[in-house]
Parts: C-alpha cells; structure tokens; sequence
DNA sequence: CTGGGTCCCT
DNA sequence: AGGGACC
C-alpha cells in the first residue's frame, strides 16, 4: 500500500492536483492517484447517503445553575438556607439567594442599598473564587461524564451537544412515538404534531431532566436548563422559568422568542459596545436589526459581523458546541481605590502571585508566558480599559513552578513583574492604579508523550480542586445536509465533489462525521494512534447537524439582500423555503472567505494533544494530511 | 471598586 | 504583543 500516513510534509499541490479530475488525467502517476480518488469518492458519497437518511438538526442543551455562588455557600453552611443571603465581592452583591430575592433584593445591587432593603440580609465575602471554581468544574465534569462535547460559559454555564445522545435513544426505543416534554414548553404550545425535530427535542428534555437530577443528587446544586436546536436559542430560553425549572424551545417558536426579546442587549453575543453602535444606526429592537439591510450592517461592523448579528437576531446561530477542557491560562486579580506607592505594589503583586502559583502548581501544567495587567484611575470616569504587558517565562523560572519550589518562584516571578510594571508605568511620577492581574498562560503540559500522564490526565482527576485536561473537540456539523440535499437533487457530481472538497478545507465535521463510514481499507492505512483517536467516545458518531427538512413556516421577514449561493442550482434553490433559502445563505456567506486559503498542512500533531486551542481549528487539516494521496 | 475566563482583531 | 468585547 502506498503509504497514506506517511511523509506530513509534501506538497499541498499534489493534493490540489488530485482534487481535479482533468488534473488526474493529466498526471503522471495516473493510475495510483486514480485508486485514491476513487477511495475517496465513494467515501463522501456513502457518506452522504447518511445524510438523507438521518435527521439533521442539533439538540443542545444550556444548563444555568441557580444564583451559583449562594448555592456553594448553602452547601458550605445549610443555616444560611433560611435566610437571606448575598454574596459580597468588594462593594457590590454579586448575587443573592432566592430568600433574599423575595425580599427585594437583586443582583449586581450595592451593598448598601441590599442593606436598605434587608436588613437582615447576611453577607458572605465572595472575592476567593476556590471554591466556586472547583465546584464549577465538578458540574462540568458530571456532564461530560455523560457525553463529552460540553462547553463552559464563565463558572455557572454550560452548553452541551446532546445530538448524538438523541439520536442512540431513538434508535434504541424505536417505537417511542408518545414520547412527552418533561419540563415548559416555550409558549406552552400545544403537544402538537410529532415532527421530527420536535421528537428530538422532546427526548432533550428528558435527558436534560435526568442530567438535572443527577446534578442535584451528585452535587447537591440545582439549576434551569434550555433545550433547542442551537446555542443561542438553548441559552435565551433556559431563563424562562427561575429557579430550577426547563424548558424547551420548538422551531415555531423562534420568532417569538426573538420578538419578545425587546431591546438588543438581550441578545447574548451583542454587548455594551456592540449595543451602542447598533443603536447609533437606529436599531433598538431586535426586529429592527431584523429588518436591517445587510449592507448597512456591513458598512458599519464589516461582513463577518455583519452577518453573525443579523444571523443571531434572527435566532440562527451555526456555532457549534466546542469542549472547553482545561482552562487556556490561570489569573489572578484584584482591585482597590487607590494605589500609589511602588512598595504596595509590589506587596500586592507578591501576595497574588503567591496564590496563583500554587494553583498553577496544582494544575500540573507549565506556564510558558506571564503577564501583567493593570487598570488606571482616570478623571473621566474610565473605568475599564485595562493595559498589560507580557513576556516569557524563563524555562528555569517554570521549572520551579511545577516543581514545587514555590517561594524561589515567586520572587522572581515577582520581579519579573515588576520589570513589566516599569514598562507602563512612571514610578518615578505620580501614579495612581485600582487593579493588578497577574496572569499565566501559554500553558503547556510537561510530558512529551501522549501516554504519560501528565497530559490527557491531569485535569478533572487530580486533587478535587484541579480539573482535568482533556483534548478540546468540536463539532461542526450545520450546513452540510442542506447543501448536500440539495446537491443531491442537481445530481451534478462535480458540483458535489467540488462542494465536498471545500468543505473538507473548512469544516472539521467532514472528518468527524466520515468516520463512522470510513473506508476500512483507508483505515487500516491510518497510523494507530490516529485510529484511536477516531474511535475515541469523543469522536463516535458525530453526527450532521442543521436543517430540518421537515418543512417549518418561514417565522421571519425575508432578507432581500442575498446574492444565491455560487455552488447550488439557482432553480433547486429557489423552491426552497424561504428561511431554509436564509439559512444557507447565512452559511455560504459566513465560509465564503475562509474557502480561499485552504491552508492545510499546519505542523503535524493530532487532537488529542494537549492545548485544544489550536487542536479544535486544526483537527481537520491534522486529519486530513493522512488522507492525503502522495 | 466584581473576578474571573474566552475569543477575535490588529 | 496588546487591546477589545463578551459572558
């Protein structure tokens, strides 16, 4: 056999080349790269069978635990449960309990008004986060017990792709056809006609309540949970209900949740600033950025943006559900009226680093970068605006940090920190700052090799207060059924390969979802640890995503501004439904400019390295260098 | 005067 | 490398 998993590091030409049948023909190792192509024709086109006959769109889940900080201090000491709690961190309640809440009491509200209001409010200090961190990360790890695709939004949220999961339980109870939503539904809509996607989604709630209880009775800790077809819709709809409550979104209900959002800040990805500059274009509501030309929109954020704020307004949201293992860096922070004299400074930047060295040293992981961040009094009241400098982290310097030999450490650590600290400010002048972070990241596992344990292992398993690292692995799954069915009908094979080719330049789900149809000549031909790697919980069945064909009612006003998708018949296109028509418009244009520089070949190294960063956007071109022909 | 994090752009 | 935006 020719070696398939061989040689990284040949030309990205000869894939080029391979690519394009006239170019086969044309070339010289004719025969061989023939075979090849054929291996991987019958590859994508068995995999597009799966496409037809397996539903489309994604389940997800968003799991928000009820005033978290409050509910770890109730765990800490059950008589607070009676009474009026808030959590103090400096001068503001950063969150309360829901006795306090009855009581008038709200989040972000000083401590002195909360006062006002309940006097008998009990205060607890909130500014060391150990704990809430660690059960933060104890949450995290029980969901991904259950499937591993779980993604963490800041220490109370989590987002979870439970597709797959949908999927095996509908395949094992094939006659469920009465199945019921457990928990709200949005709208309280009737149980209506059974789609597909509605069955789906009603086996989502179910696993969510399960996921639900099982939190409660592992962790003691309860919390809502949305359930729809993406990660905005999950995340806009778990609130619905307050404490501790579910709820599910159905496909007819989009527009509604979209409309009764109200003003625009609502809408999770569009913050202050984002905020102020849609409403200097007049926008307001969501229905007005709705409405919106996109070439307004465009002029203003540029099309990316453009069209991921037009897209979220109108509830579509492709992002997929990106597995956050451990933590990218390790910081540490604190603010304060004033400081002016360098001796406090440095006292203060000695005192966090201390702390945050040893949490380093629990993480297990070597930081590579360091980083200084301080924040300026300013006259005009600009708060924020933060400045920092960085630098490397001496290889002498790190060693000690996960050796143990901390106090060495930290005091050259410390003037490290103070060399960055001159680089910003005067000490010689008048300063006056309210905030120091310091900050490790460029973290790096110490073991070279995969089996040892420093590198998958560490993370969650470890002492209970440092979780574990774990290969960061994304499903991108949207898009592909649609263009696939679509392709399928303009029976045009080149289209189809063409279409397919770029995707396996953009999307990593063209590997994910191969895998389970894999050719098993091809992978017997794929080196061992590769082998593992696809056959690895994480990667099994990762299944396509997006579309529902089941028609729904177009819920939206029509964006009038779309070109048509160069690839896809302007005729099978146009009898599409009109949100299925924006839907793949809204997709088209979003790769549009990442399909010119297919960039392959990074380094080779596979997912199931450690940093997950550069494995998630990378798994694909990794994988796919060893489908690549020589 | 929140204390963390993450990702993206330049 | 540094800042911005977001949660």
């Amino acid at each position: 056999m020719d070696n398939i998993g061989e040689d990284s590091e040949d030309d990205d030409s000869e894939w080029i080349d391979i690519c394009s049948p006239a170019a086969v023909t044309a070339s010289g190792k004719v025969h061989r790269n023939k075979q090849r192509w054929k291996t991987f024709v019958s590859m994508f086109l068995i995999h597009s069978l799966k496409f037809i006959t397996t539903p489309s769109s994604r389940v997800i889940l968003h799991f928000d635990l009820d005033c978290f900080y409050a509910q770890v201090e109730m765990i800490k000491n059950p008589a607070l449960r009676e009474l009026p709690l808030g959590i103090q961190q400096k001068y503001i309640l950063v969150t309360c309990n829901y006795v306090a809440r009855e009581r008038g009491v709200t989040k972000l509200m000083s401590v002195t008004d909360a006062k006002e209001k309940c006097p008998e409010l009990v205060l607890v200090k909130g500014e060391d986060l150990t704990h809430y961190r660690e059960m933060s990360y104890k949450v995290t790890e029980l969901l991904m017990s259950f499937c591993p695709l779980v993604e963490r939004l800041g220490f109370d949220e989590n987002f979870m792709d439970v597709t797959e999961m949908v999927e095996r339980k509908l395949a094992d109870t094939p006659k469920s056809d009465s199945v019921s939503f457990k928990g709200h539904v949005y709208n309280n809509i009737t149980p209506d006609t059974k789609t597909p996607d509605n069955l789906r989604l009603a086996v989502g709630s179910h696993i969510a309540a399960e996921l639900r209880e099982e939190m409660y009775t592992r962790l003691g800790l309860t919390g809502c949970a949305g359930i729809a077809t993406n990660k905005l819709l999950a995340k806009l709809v778990s609130g619905t209900f307050k404490p501790n409550q579910q709820t599910v979104l159905l496909p007819e209900s989009v527009s509604d949740i979209m409309g009764c959002l109200g003003g625009l800040r609502r809408v999770p990805g569009v913050g202050h600033q984002t905020a102020k500059r849609l409403q200097a274009l007049g926008l307001v509501g969501v229905l007005d950025l709705q409405m919106c030309p996109i070439s307004d929109l465009v002029t203003e954020f540029g099309l990316p943006t453009a069209q991921r704020l037009k897209n979220l307004s109108l509830g579509l949201d492709n992002s997929p559900v990106t597995s956050s293992g451990a933590p990218q860096s390790l910081s540490d922070e604190d603010s304060f009226r004033k400081m002016s004299l360098t001796q406090e400074v440095l006292d203060k930047i000695r005192e966090l680093l201390s702390s945050l060295v040893k949490r380093m040293q629990k993480d297990g992981r070597q930081p590579h970068t360091f980083r200084l961040t301080i924040r300026r009094h300013s006259a005009t009241n600009k708060w924020f605006s933060r400045e920092s400098r960085q630098c490397p982290i001496p290889n002498h310097i790190g060693k000690k940090i996960t050796s143990g030999f901390s106090d060495e450490a930290v005091s050259q650590l410390v003037s490290l920190a103070m060399k960055l600290f001159d680089k910003m400010v005067d000490s010689s002048a008048a300063f006056h700052i309210t905030l120091i972070n310091v900050c490790f990241c460029n973290l790096q596992s110490r073991s070279t090799g995969m089996g040892g344990k420093g590198s998958i292992s560490s993370f969650f398993a470890r002492s209970t207060s440092s979780p574990r690292k774990t290969p960061k692995i994304s499903t991108q799954n949207q898009v592909m059924s649609s263009h696939i069915d679509l392709e399928m009908k303009s029976i045009k094979i080149n289209h189809q390969l063409e279409e397919i080719q770029r995707k396996m330049e953009t999307k990593s789900s063209v590997i994910h979802q191969l895998r389970p149809n894999v050719d098993p000549e091809v992978f017997k031909l794929l080196p061992e640890d590769i082998q593992k790697e696809l056959l690895s919980p994480a990667y099994v069945e990762s299944v396509s995503d997006g579309l529902s064909k089941s028609p729904r009612p177009p819920p939206f006003p029509q964006s009038s501004d779309c070109e048509i998708p160069g690839n896809v018949d302007p005729t099978v296109f146009s009898e599409l439904p009109l949100d299925v028509q924006r839907e793949l418009m809204s997709e088209w244009k979003q790769h549009k400019p990442v399909l010119k520089s297919p960039s392959f070949r990074k380094s080779g190294r596979t997912t199931t390295d450690k940093d997950r960063k550069p494995a998630a956007k990378n798994s694909q071109t990794n994988l796919l260098k060893f489908f690549k022909p020589n």
